[in-house]
DNA sequence: CCGGCTACGGAAAACGTTTGCCACTTCCCG
DNA sequence: CGGGAAGTGGCAAACGTTTTCCGTAGCCGG
């Protein structure tokens, strides 16, 4: 066996080792061997037990290369992501895989860190790739970059954002019934003055929510109007409780668009030594797995990840798989709802809740 | 030709769009397109514009696959890690793909979320892909999965735990320091009953992590024997207080083998009413982002996950580039240094932590 | 004006698969 | 016993590049 002279040898580089190698020691043709490896069911089971021997002992695997070449399917799909350190992504990018595990797919993974430059770059690079598809979980995406796509035929999944063309899928996200929940909740607790801090207003999903705030508020009859913009980030949340302090009219209850957003609001609540819940209620977005971890556990709007990343995926592969190129769901929505934790309490009456317990005095600023 | 009519039909999906396509619009030969793309010196600046032209046109972007049979590599590298939903990676895969963007090269990222069925099939899926080079980053692996990419020469990168072998470059950590850093910083605030959460058993990383807190304690005469075993998750440090909870001989300061564990520590010991850094010092490793926004902030070793990323980048990368096959630097080390932040503080002289503020009276069991 | 060198660009052979088409066996049925 | 159908498996043509090898044209010096 030239194999195992081969194997053991001294210099052995490495030979060939391709279906032709195969096909020649099994003494059968290539087409043989490639269709026992993709278990056409006409070669003969004598034949196939052959191949399959060879194939082990040589520890053979095939190009995905060549196979994507021939084929026209890379078995790539995309994922584009806005920033994968944000711990909502690592969720969902998990999910993801596993799925793609399951169903013989690889993951090509890009992160924006929501720069237009790296955004162009992701698409490229999906494109060169030849990617069977796309799902795009950046809230936000320019329509030149698009059009590369569509042009390409590319299955497309987007959340939010999509246009409703045809051949693009979009996974509608039911922020309002979560956001009332919450804002409900807060009501419910006597707060009256609810503050919001939005996300960067360049995120569809971000303004999608901020939207929700406002109705949610005004529905109720109270006045939707203090929200400060911040990015989404840790910082962003430390700076926008910053700001509420300052005001003479303080909230006593915010709403952030995100739970990053939420944390950081906790920790600088924690430097200027605000009580939470007791002196300020918060709740967050998202329900990332760290909000059960937080001091207190953060009460937030939960937005499955899981389910976000099985959509999308399940989408795609099925937006590939059939060849009629239509009349296939082209809309699905995920649902949002409040879930309780511990960074909600009542309302203090007539407290300011900001610096409250530094000074003894009671700051009574109207 | 049929082939023609098919491809310029109305119903026309797509047209061809391939350099042979260029080369024609262009009015030169493939080789000619190949030869301007990929930029060799020698085409004549004229022919050059054309060809430029004719390619930003239509929009061509070169096929990769089709590259990559041909020239061999795929300018692909695989990334495995142990758990991309654990903090500490993302910032690694972050980094790890900025590097690959500057590069032209693509990430083929793999979870294997400590299933050997999956690390299995990262392997076989990095092969099949034929990645031009793999950074480990999951604490230990077979030597069969191994094997099979030493076997065809794949370029591999380990971090603590690889074979001294040719052909492979490893990044040794320093934890000793770090975590030196960390015990006499504890021991200087008077701690004398100093605990250690370890990670999981099977990872060599976690091993070498709670044998530098052995050697550190028992260089500076300390016992070193409150150890329980944690999975490097938040639930495990949880579990792990809770033990120490348990305990007749309480200790005072803990030690946790990665910030995810301290955490969970941080957490369950809010649950506890234990104070920290009042009744409890905590002190983690790795510092993840997150590690700066706990409450209270948390002191920890840091080991640089950007620093990681970029040594094994570049490390796959040089391996790739050279043709030689030797004689590179074939070992790596990173650094680790304490970080002070707000959770560590003076012992408590004869006081237990654990519930030591639930009941008014205080145990003193010895 | 010619010979030879250089610089450029084209033809064609790879790269490792899949797959359409065709040929050869069998086998069954009339 | 002949003919057709059904079951197998081989040949060779793609797939879209890169790259080697060669031919040609242009230039310069003699």
């Amino acid at each position: 066996m030239v194999k195992c002279i081969f194997r053991r040898s001294v210099v052995a580089k490495q030979i060939a080792m391709d279906i032709r190698e195969i096909a020649r020691r099994a003494k059968v043709s290539t087409a043989t061997v490639s269709r026992t490896i993709n278990r056409v069911p006409t070669v003969d089971p004598q034949l196939a037990k052959r191949v399959w021997k060879v194939v082990d002992e040589l520890g053979y695997y095939p190009n995905t290369q060549a196979r994507a070449l021939v084929s026209g399917r890379s078995r790539i799909f995309g994922l584009i992501v806005s920033e994968i350190t944000n711990p909502f992504f690592p969720e969902i990018v998990q999910t993801f895989e596993n799925l793609a595990v399951e169903n013989n797919y690889e993951i090509l993974l890009t992160s924006t860190v929501h720069d237009p430059k790296r955004m162009e770059s992701s698409v490229r690079r999906m494109i060169e790739r030849r990617v069977d598809g796309v799902a795009i979980l950046t809230f936000g995406m320019e329509d030149v970059l698009l059009d590369h796509l569509r042009f390409r035929k590319v299955p497309l999944v987007f959340v939010d954002v999509g246009p409703n063309a045809p051949g693009i899928v979009n996974i509608r996200i039911d922020y309002l019934n979560g956001i009332r929940q919450a804002v409900q909740h807060l009501a419910a607790l006597r707060h009256r003055r609810i503050a919001f801090i939005a996300g960067p207003s360049n995120l569809k999903s971000a303004i999608a929510r901020r939207a929700a705030f406002k109705t949610s508020m005004t529905e109720i009859g109270l006045s939707p109007d203090l929200i400060v913009e911040g990015n989404h980030r840790m910082d962003g949340g430390m700076r926008a409780l910053v700001e509420f302090s300052h005001l003479s009219n303080r909230p006593t209850a915010v709403l952030c668009s995100n739970d990053m957003t939420a944390i950081g609001v906790m920790r600088e609540a924690y430097d200027q030594d605000i009580k939470i819940p007791g002196d300020l209620s918060v709740i967050g977005f998202d329900d990332i797995r760290l909000a059960e971890f937080t001091i207190p556990p953060l009460t937030t709007v939960q937005m499955s990840q899981m389910e976000l990343a099985k959509i999308a995926f399940h989408a795609l592969l099925s937006e590939v798989q059939r060849e009629s190129p239509s009349h296939e769901r082209s809309e699905y929505e995920l649902h949002t709802s409040l879930v309780l934790r511990c960074s909600t309490a009542l309302a203090q009456p007539g407290r300011h809740p900001a610096k409250a317990r530094k000074g003894n005095v009671e700051q009574r600023i109207r």
